[in-house]
RNA sequence: GUGGGUAUAGCUCAGUUGGUUAGAGCGCUAGAUUGUGGCUCUAGAGGUCGUCGGUUCGACUCCGACUAUCCACCCCA
């Protein structure tokens, strides 16, 4: 047996109806904020998230899927979304229309992790991104997005944190106190965290041993060191999140592993997770935009995980059957003339609108009538000799066995369906 | 990439200190007098016991490797 490859994942019938639920809801909020879908490739020149994700982050040194293809090039599967718009944003020249650009997404995403729940190899995200826009609203208004979607997905025990990590200039500043901070405890740290000490030491705050934690607690904080223009766009973030009630908790410990993020970065995460808890994280990047060869512009964004909301949503037991089947008609028959008139009955229903089902196995009509209840079907019909003759024939309400007689044409079928809908 | 747990039917799981034809419930298929579902009863199909190797007279059971999966680290959505 041929099986799929590690850390990836089939969407079964039973499931996907919660995966359009999800992306419905999605495109729903995103139509309310004025987000436009894009749609780009699924793999990048390598070196677009060598530039853009940043050479020193893990995405890019270990988990990506690189290959050379037939002509020598280096092409990348996305394992991100932000590079690729960015890329799009500046190629077809979407800074020329009136900004801010605001655009959404349903990708998959792929990187070569070891696998657990909540993390896979290829993964899907949807996430929005917003350029050319730099006020505190900005901000504010795509946090509030997230939020939004969140809310309208019924997801519970879901919090929110915000936090700013500054920007180039007191971000260099913050970085050398810090790193003077922990030269004290050098012989302290785990040896993940002397790497961290040289390459980038924000990272060590998010260290989850023992001892570095405890180390990393009084540690000077980001949020402490902003210089002005940052402090006072934190603040005006903040205020707007107020505003709207959007609730948040300011955690100066959140460090995004990904290096275009400046000023605020926020995270959702969920309480019914584990380990990979983060359901939608983001943040605001200014030097992105350049970086990759365009014209400087400010951008920021989000992406959430569909299969982490997916396992919150089958954590949360009041699944409520919002996702009922609709209004369906079995024609159960006897004999080939029958069989044959139901299709064309059933053809003609389905123009109309009607969901209708047939036996396909050439089952006796008891076993039909048991394939009926199985699909649930709302309705049933039997057509034989008799009724064929009659042209006539018992619609039968599959929830309470009430029986309505009805002539065998798609219109009267119809009709009488709708009616005992009603 | 590091550490640990798990692997028996489509699903959830039993399987005695290693002993011959490996079980249950659910699901699936068919039937319970010939044209009507749900409940009940009966029967049937379905397993190279994750794979390969080792120990043994004999392995689902013990040992090793591999693979998959889960948990934590790491990383992130």
């Amino acid at each position: 047996m041929i099986t799929k490859p590690r850390g990836t994942e089939d969407v079964l019938p039973e499931e996907s109806k919660l995966w359009q639920y999800i992306e419905n809801t999605a495109r729903r909020v995103c139509e309310l904020y004025g987000y436009k879908e894009i749609r780009t490739p699924v793999f990048e020149h390598t070196e677009l998230f060598q530039r853009g994700v940043g050479d020193t982050t893990d995405v890019v040194q270990k988990e990506m899927y690189t290959f050379e293809d037939k002509g020598g090039r280096s092409i990348t599967l996305k394992p991100e979304g932000t590079a690729t718009l960015v890329r799009s944003y500046i190629e077809n020249s979407l800074y020329a229309n009136p900004q801010p650009t605001k655009l959404s997404y349903i990708i998959p995403c792929f990187r070569y992790e070891k696998p657990q729940s909540g993390r896979l190899r290829e993964f899907h995200q949807f996430g929005i991104e917003c350029f050319g826009a730099s006020t505190p609203t900005t901000d504010a208004e795509v946090i509030s997005l997230a939020y939004m979607f969140l809310k309208e997905l019924k997801l519970t025990g879901i919090r929110l944190n915000i936090n700013s990590i500054g920007c180039p200039v007191c971000k260099k500043d913050y970085n050398q106190k810090l790193r003077a901070y922990f030269e004290n405890y050098r012989g302290e740290l785990c040896p993940t965290c002397l790497e961290r000490l040289e390459k980038n030491p924000m990272r060590i705050i998010d260290c989850k041993s023992e001892i570095c934690s405890r180390i990393a607690k009084d540690a000077p904080k980001m949020i402490d060191n902003l210089c002005e223009d940052c402090s006072t766009h934190f603040e005006g973030v903040k205020e707007r999140l107020d505003n709207m009630g959007v609730e948040y908790t300011v955690n100066p410990d959140i460090v995004r592993g990904l290096d275009y993020y400046t000023k605020t970065v926020f995270e959702f995460v969920s309480d019914a997770l584990g380990a990979q808890s983060t359901v939608c994280g983001g943040g605001r990047y200014s030097g992105l935009v350049e970086e990759l060869g365009g014209k400087p512009a400010d951008g920021i964004g989000f992406a959430a995980g569909l299969e982490r909301l997916i396992l919150v949503f089958k954590k949360q037991q009041e699944q409520l059957n919002e996702f009922d089947s609709v209004p369906d008609l079995f024609v159960a028959t006897m004999g080939e003339t029958a069989e044959k008139f139901a299709q064309k009955l059933i053809f003609e229903l389905r123009q109309k609108g009607i969901h209708a089902q047939q036996d396909l196995c050439g089952r006796s009509l008891k076993a039909q009538m048991k394939y009926a209840d199985k699909l649930s079907s709302k309705f049933s019909i039997v057509i034989g000799d008799t009724e064929l003759e009659q042209n006539s024939a018992n619609l039968k309400n599959m929830t309470n066995g009430g029986i309505t007689e009805t002539d065998l044409s798609a219109d009267a079928l119809s009709e009488k369906i709708i009616q005992e809908v009603k």
